[in-house]
Order: C-alpha cells, then structure tokens, then sequence
DNA sequence: TCCTTAATTCAAAGGTTATTGAACTATTGA
DNA sequence: TCAATAGTTCAATAACCTTTGAATTAAGGA
C-alpha cells in the first residue's frame, strides 16, 4: 500500500516553510535528522503529541513533501526526504536541522543539554 | 519615533519560518533581497496586495524579526534583518531567498522573465 | 492652515489550523 | 478466530490568520 506524496518539482517553498513553522513538526524533523537513515514511526513520537495528533501533523510533513512515508504491516517507515529537498532547496533543510537541534524539548520549555 | 522589533536572540526559527511561509511576504522578502542596501517603503509592495494587506503583512515580518522598519517622515524604510537572521540560523536566508528568486510573480501565476 | 501622501488601526467576515476523543480499519500473532 | 497493536478518520471546538473598507494619525508641501 502506498501512500500520497508530492513529485519533487512539486515541492512549494511556501507550503514547505509554513509546514515546518510549527514547534511539533520541527520537533519530528528534528528527531528524523538525528537519526537519519534509520526510518522512524509514528509511535517514536509519542514525546510530541497524542497519537491522533501524530497523525496529523505527519500528514501535513508527508503531503508537503517534506518526509517519505511507506507503510510495512501496521507501521509506516518515515525518513526525511533529504535528496529532493536538497536538490530543489539547496542548503534550507541543513539550516533548518541546525537551528532546530533543541527540538523537541526547546518547544516544551525543557533545557537541552547536549553540547 | 520607533517601532517594536524582537532582538536577535529573541527571533525564533519556528516563527521565522511560519511567517516566511506566505507567498505575500515571500515576495516581500524576495523584493527586499533584489534591493539588498536600498531601504524600501510600503509602497513599492503594492503589486503584492492592497495597502491595508501590506501594512498586515509587513508587520508580521518585522515582529519576527525579518524585517527592520525604521520611520522617515510618512514613510517606512524597511531592510531585510540579514546580519541577524544569519547570526541566528546561518544560511537559512540564503536558500529562501535562492527559492523565492521567482517570487513575487511566481505566487500570481506569471512566468517569471529573469534567467 | 489646508490638502495630500504614507501608513496604521479597527471591526467584521470568512477561512484555515491545531487539538481532542470516539469510532474505525488493517495487520500481526496467539 | 480473537485480541492486541499501529494508525487513520471523523466531528466538534477553539484559536488563529487573511482580507477588506472605513476611519484615523502623522508628516510634508503649497
């Protein structure tokens, strides 16, 4: 089974920054960055939100291209959609990963403490 | 007279990128950073919407942080926060701007003419 | 002083977004 | 088959965002 996701050209900048101006969705990018190559699924983060609303802010990461969803029994494996977003932003999804590394717990107004 | 501007390390990256995530005030940004140096006033915005809007618009870019509005007489000079924005999340402004070059006639359906 | 220009403020309307809990679907394993 | 697990969908609500026009402020020039 698969799943809706945007073309790489149809990726919009617009759609692509507002998605990302949310303290929950740059917490889950956040998480993906850090571990990237290891595809995560929507139980990991459950820190983050309620399970219901989990699946909707990865529905607005997913439909605006920004992160891979493929489903494998009852998971989904979702990974950052680094090379398309690369490739048509360059240089956008390293700084936004960079300022973002204090997500999630900046968002929660808890100290990071990794150097 | 002077009006309210976050300091540097007050602007925040989720804000920043929700109030980049309009085509409006990415066309803003964009004349803006076309112009780099030269202060623009609201005015010169008025292809992108009605004075009202723009006054809208131009206040949220300068609540968080990403733009400076200084008066002169009846007038705004409006600069792009660049020494800050890079200061505060390096390279972010650089790969909006590089995806916004389009803007502001991308978001109104007119094929842009420059190479 | 009077008019014009530049821009903001206000209130209203309409639209979108985020969050919740309950109900639901689909897969896996016993 | 039955129950547990992983996620989604739905409807409702509250909050927030965008756009508009009319009214307002404030400065500059005649």
């Amino acid at each position: 089974m698969l799943l809706p996701h945007p073309t790489a050209d149809q990726i919009s900048l617009a759609t692509v920054l507002s998605v990302l101006g949310d303290p929950t969705r740059l917490g889950i990018v956040a998480y993906l960055a850090r571990r990237e190559g290891m595809p995560m699924n929507c139980s990991q983060f459950l820190d983050l939100g309620s399970k219901t609303n989990l699946s909707y802010h990865l529905a607005k990461l997913r439909e605006a291209g920004i992160t891979h969803a493929e489903v494998l029994g009852t998971s989904r494996l979702i990974t950052l959609r680094r090379d398309d977003l690369d490739a048509r932003f360059p240089g956008l999804l390293d700084s936004v990963i960079a300022g973002a590394k204090d997500f999630p717990l900046a968002f929660k107004g808890i100290e990071a403490m990794d150097a």
